[in-house]
DNA sequence: CTTCGCTTGTGAATGCTTTCACAAGCGGAT
DNA sequence: ATCCGCTTGTGAAAGCATTCACAAGCGAAG
């Protein structure tokens, strides 16, 4: 009974339905249908229930779901029953503002160390987490069990710090440099890069001014 | 001639060649292959000849692509050749965080305004930037002719932010609060959401432990 | 107990994306 | 002039993901 190959669109799917059920929760609501579901997240009563069905038969036909059931059924297969412990490495202006968010806390993410290089960062305190050097990164992810590592550098030192979380021993990745990370296999990494998305619009924004105008027939 | 619908993904793709070409165009390598390519990218070589082959032929068969005029192409077609004109509502940590990320201007995102409702953030300047409260996010917006919107509010706001910034006429919107937007067709979003990628990460550590252990034949 | 409206779970069908594999073609070497 | 190694561009095949559509089943009402 395995879980074989998730695609990682059905997972971040997952996470959204998640974060509805667990507003629901909030909210005493007891049953909800994939339609509802599907209307907040935006996917489709279908893909709800089949993104759903990949784990199991989770509702009652005729009804729905049970809201805190299902939630608790999701939390368990994403791993959100216990919490993670997160080391920041970078504590510049997106590490500073990772270090500060307390929605990582309370969705079960624990920031226990962040690290720099600058002389005038280590040592001091930034939303109550203390900066140590990188150069104590595999002791203290050691010593404090970090399990994800979140990149928050600049481009140039990115590789060289996964190499390091890799050899310290976390078990994943989430990457703010706009590289591409070499890293052991096993070792997952997200990347996330704003200006990537913007790019991505600005393509959309473009194509709409090229396209569009040959729909409106203003065309050669 | 249109270029009918590209996926999401690909235009990422194009956005991570780009990158590369121009490093490599400010090193000056003149010539790259997609196999070169690819392996910066993480992408296949078939897979970075297919993408470019949705918009053309640009290489020579037996030496590979120009990294100049590669590189702007697709600055033309992912509509890079101006600068986009950018305001960011939410001063907070993230909001913060951009407005003095240089990276921005430097890509071609000019962010030319800021908006919050804190009384206590109006009126300063962030990292060189004037925030404004938001009661005149319509007026500012159409004066300085925004045409990308980002969302760097609490949740609770998000939705009525972009309700906002579609009635003052910007074209697209990138959205970091972990909501879906309602938005007119037409205007495209990009959402990011660290807790939903930490999530993601945090579900394929607690699948391995699943999956990985019955490899190992420790199962019942 | 039967009917009726509603919802799930899921094979089958459709639609997309990625990978394969190879002809066409380039340029340097001989 | 011809050969040879290398690379592109691209149909065809394979692989994934999404959508369709409907039998199975639940619960409330009569």
């Amino acid at each position: 009974m395995t879980t074989s190959k998730i695609s990682d669109s059905a997972v971040r799917r997952l996470s959204q339905y998640l974060r509805h059920l667990r507003d629901l929760r909030s909210k005493e609501v007891a049953i909800v249908s994939s339609h509802e579901l599907a209307e907040r997240t935006g996917a489709t009563s279908a893909q709800v229930r089949k993104d759903l069905s990949l784990f199991g038969s989770f509702g009652k036909r005729g009804r729905g779901y049970s809201v805190p059931e299902l939630a608790s059924t999701l939390e368990e297969i994403l791993g959100l029953r216990r919490s993670w412990r997160v080391g920041i490495v970078g504590v510049g202006k997106i590490g500073a503002a990772l270090l500060g968010y307390r929605d990582l806390a309370s969705r079960g993410f624990d920031v226990v160390a962040a690290f720099d290089t600058a002389e005038a960062k280590v040592g001091r305190e930034v939303f109550g987490t203390r900066v140590s050097p990188v150069s104590e990164l595999e002791r203290v992810v050691r010593d404090t069990g970090i399990e994800i590592g979140i990149i928050a550098t600049p481009p140039e030192a990115a590789q060289e710090v996964a190499t390091l979380l890799a050899r310290a021993g976390v078990g994943a990745i989430l990457n703010f440099a706009p590289v591409k990370l070499a890293l052991p296999d096993g070792i997952p990494v997200r990347t996330m890069d704003v200006v990537m998305e913007l790019e991505g619009l600005s393509y959309l924004l473009s194509a709409e001014s090229r396209d569009g105008d040959e729909a409106n027939g203003l065309e050669v």
